[in-house]
DNA sequence: GGGAAATGTGAGGAAACACTCGCATAATTT
DNA sequence: AAATTATGCGAGTGTTTCCTCACATTTCCC
């Protein structure tokens, strides 16, 4: 393994149809790789294998094996809020009750959207700084509830700070959303796992 | 990279005291090199050098890189659970909100064990068979709880099943006590996350 | 002390790895 | 249709890695 360059910037940028169809080939298959292999088997010839391309293709968009997991990263990073986005906006009439349902149902929506993806993107990334600040989605998320919580503030229990809050909510609900997911694959249990959610962080919230 | 093979049974008992040191040796310098280099960069050379062993007494004991881990998951393991076993044996006296506290007070200590190596061993080990068993750790302590709630069911809400009960607490609070212990170092901000926490369950559990 | 067993050594083989580069092909522009 | 630019290719390079093996050293036991 010889020394990767360091920069995660992309080398150039797709121009025709091809190559976007290329770059997209790329990003599927290394989630596809990622998936089957881990990262430590998310190798540039099995993906480029996998996307149907050459490996000099590969490094055509990408300058190393990390910039490309790092895109990767980014979209799905971008998937996931514009999931929890699309589920709180304009919810707020529905009152605190009717918004934690939305906001759950969101988590679990978000669990969903690639189950196994999701598990070793969260999962298995070394702390490299592009992929560290990619991945705390979950501190965006975390303000994303925290406005919420605010717009909610005369229901809220009177000792609770909403900035705290938020972070207990954020983390209990993407861990429960989570194993719900993964370990609970029927959908009785996942609903009954999701009353539970509602149960704990309304009880939590409102005390 | 060669085949590795895929036992990952140790290949020889040491007898000797200083066998005994030896692999205590290599755990202690796998651990390090973890949490230095991450999964990917823990190599049989760079452990074997911090172990101040040669690489061919690495594979004295270890058949294999992955043997070598899973033998320091289950060590990081067995010492988790013993922090929750000492933690709940005999605090059944102190009634459901008196368990309660220890049971959080014993998640925070767990995560603050060895927090850079608890990371590195639940985020970034591959999904071998193997190590996803070791791995499970959070399963068994689920059945700790679930126990530990059987214990105090007569002040449990009327709805609340113990076994899904159980693996509601121990996942918000493994989860809560992570995010405390990792993004959280002053002592101050870790006392108000298991204060929530502490409000959070009961809460719950008591509805 | 001497033989046997346990332990330690590290150079080196074989394979896998990230990445480059010179060149072929396809699309676009003029 | 010629020139230019964009895209695609994959054998090859230099490195890294896992792991073995023939041998050296230490400990044990009588």
């Amino acid at each position: 393994m010889p020394p990767s360059s360091t920069s995660t910037e992309p080398r150039k940028q797709p121009r025709q149809a091809r190559s976007h169809a290329t770059v997209e080939a790329l990003l599927e298959a290394t989630a596809q790789v990622l998936v089957a292999h881990d990262y430590k088997g998310a190798t540039t010839a099995r993906i480029a294998e996998r996307a149907g391309v050459s490996i000099g293709s590969l490094y055509q968009y990408f300058p190393n094996l990390e910039s490309l997991v790092a895109a990767l990263v980014d979209r799905h990073a971008q998937g996931l809020l514009e999931v929890m986005d699309r589920a709180l906006e304009g919810d707020d009439a529905a009152g605190l009750e009717g918004g934690l349902r939305t906001l759950i149902h969101a988590g679990l929506d978000m669990q969903r959207l690639d189950p196994a993806l999701h598990r070793v993107l969260m999962e298995q990334l070394p702390n490299v700084d592009r992929l560290r600040r990619a991945r705390d989605t979950s501190h965006r998320l975390t303000g994303l509830i925290e406005a919420f919580l605010c717009r909610h503030a005369d229901q809220l229990a009177p000792g609770r700070q909403p900035a705290l809050a938020a972070v207990v909510v954020e983390t209990s609900l993407e861990a429960v959303a989570h194993r719900a997911v993964n370990d609970y694959p029927s959908a009785a249990e996942q609903q009954r796992l999701q009353d539970e959610l509602y149960d704990l962080l309304l009880n939590y919230l409102t005390s």
